[in-house]
DNA sequence: CCGTTCCTTTGACTAGAGTCAAAGAACCAT
DNA sequence: ATGGTTCTTTGACTCTAGTCAAAGGAACGG
């Protein structure tokens, strides 16, 4: 791809330094008050994880990168303090469950409210307009860094990833297509592997987020199929990576054109498709799902 | 002011978690490698600080906000690893200067060379147009926040952060103007005080970055002069700032019509006061350095 | 020249953050 | 049932980061 230009570079790096310098003033967890920033962080993430039974440890350990001794003491003070209640897990009993107490809660409504102020503060000292460019700048780069941040990488057609990815994704076109989704109709791991296609699956700090695969159609000619993003990762630019990505794959065999079909409740899709480059065409199949048929030529 | 909405609150504070938890990647002194934080803080601020004379501990204690203790600790530690000198300062020898070696100076640059190469790392896995849209996007944050954490604060006109900023202003002017400028037309300590006038000083984390100030003319109509901001703290907005806030305060003293006069040279400065709902009017007086003179109604 | 103030060094602490290893209880596959 | 694995707890550490107070040398003001 092209260089990275050093202005780029440097623009960059001053952000970070500007932001590391005044993280203090940003950063929810220095609002733990007189609480360790280790426990306040624990804290905070009970209360994101936790269901209707609690969280495990187990959970919370690999959430936060923590050895198991360090978490262990920590919950011990969380609870000597009231905050958080632990339990055997019901269906483990080698696992502990941690829920907040009333009293953990109303500090974390506590907290929440303060950072909140903060940050009303700090953006209350800008005119309106300025609010709106800033929010609207910090939307922006939190997006492309976010972006920036994934990978698609290539999986097998049998890895747990890729079919955790096209469940989410049946699951997803079961509630919007008006007829339902009936999950044969997925690829098959052969489908997508060695010379018959490829599977790629995109990762945001190790959890898969979309995926997309590609299958020889005839001479010359692929399939894309199955291009789904997470409902958390929408609105980033992903699908567009993903096809890229798919388009690039298809080039490395010498496969020249690229053919899709879509059904018709998924109108940004098509949106997507057409400002990527894909032009309609006539069926060139008689799919269940499938109302429209676009194709590109790929070059270079 | 207008009050802050919650979905800007709520866009600040996920950009602030977005942040912190990327921070790991992205704060240049998690780049220190096997040296602890503190250490390469120091290292770092050594190297942006030194002059031809190094720079006094004294200096870094005040910049980093440090404990004498643990600084003269940690630079011990610096030099035993090679990186620094220490000596006796040449003026006064109560203090000692800290200058880099040669070690000290490889030491810096390589770490300036890893994070490039990370923030390039990052840049690169975008298009060139993501990449043109999170650098602008970076650097629209970076400018929003730093205005939104200046402080624009009345101080009497002989404190010395007063005389400090006119000090800059007229040695701006005398570069920029051609025929030079002359201290003494600035304001007097007593035309700003009291019912005579007011003095403006704009702070950043504590350092005046810009000024002005506002004098009575004539009955029911204030002039304001001396609007001047740090180069280091341009093309944030802040002369706007201030300016907003001179007319609050003649707002305030029931003063409806402020006029202000400026010189040629100053085009930019121009285009600001027009921008800013200023008019231009005949010559109200024959300042020697004034060429153009503007008005503005108040209201509300 | 004398007392006060300023700057640095040193010693003695504390608290937070995290690591490592041992051990016990529970689960799982065979 | 049994051996291996998983999860949690506990004890014993280490390393950073930072505070506080005492002390000594240098500068400064009168």
């Amino acid at each position: 791809m092209e260089p990275v230009s050093p202005e780029q570079v440097a623009d960059f790096r001053r952000f970070n330094r500007c932001l590391t310098r005044r993280i203090g003033a940003l950063d929810d967890h220095y609002l733990g008050q007189d609480r360790p920033l280790g426990e306040a962080r624990l804290l905070f993430e009970i209360a994101e994880r936790e269901g209707p039974d609690g969280v495990s440890l187990r959970e919370l350990r690999s959430r936060l990168g923590l050895d198991a001794g360090y978490l262990s003491r920590m919950t011990k003070t969380l609870r000597a303090q009231g905050l958080v209640r632990l339990s055997v897990h019901t269906q483990d009993s080698r696992l502990r469950t941690v829920r907040l107490t009333r009293a953990g809660r109303a500090e974390v409504t506590e907290q929440n409210r303060r950072a909140d102020s903060l940050a009303a503060g700090v953006l209350g000292r800008l005119d309106p307009g300025g609010r709106a460019r800033l929010t609207e700048a910090m939307a922006t780069t939190r997006r492309l860094l976010r972006l920036a941040a994934i990978t698609v990488e290539r999986v097998d057609g049998h890895h747990p990833d890729a079919r955790a990815c096209l469940d989410a994704y049946a699951d997803d076109l079961d509630v919007r297509f008006p007829e339902g989704f009936d999950r044969t109709d997925l690829v098959g791991a052969e489908e997508v592997s060695g010379a018959a296609g490829a599977f790629f699956v995109a990762y945001e700090e190790g959890r898969p987020v979309g995926c997309g695969a590609l299958l020889r159609q005839a001479a010359g000619t692929g399939e894309i199929r199955h291009v789904w993003v997470h409902a958390d990762a929408r609105r980033l630019g992903l699908a567009r990576r993903v096809l890229d990505t798919l388009e690039t794959e298809a080039l490395r065999r010498g496969w020249t054109v690229v053919r899709l079909d879509t059904h018709a409740a998924l109108t940004e899709a098509r949106a997507m498709y057409r400002s990527a480059g894909y032009t309609e065409i006539p069926a060139y199949d008689d799919h269940v799902y499938a109302d429209h048929w676009f194709e590109k030529r790929l070059s270079r």
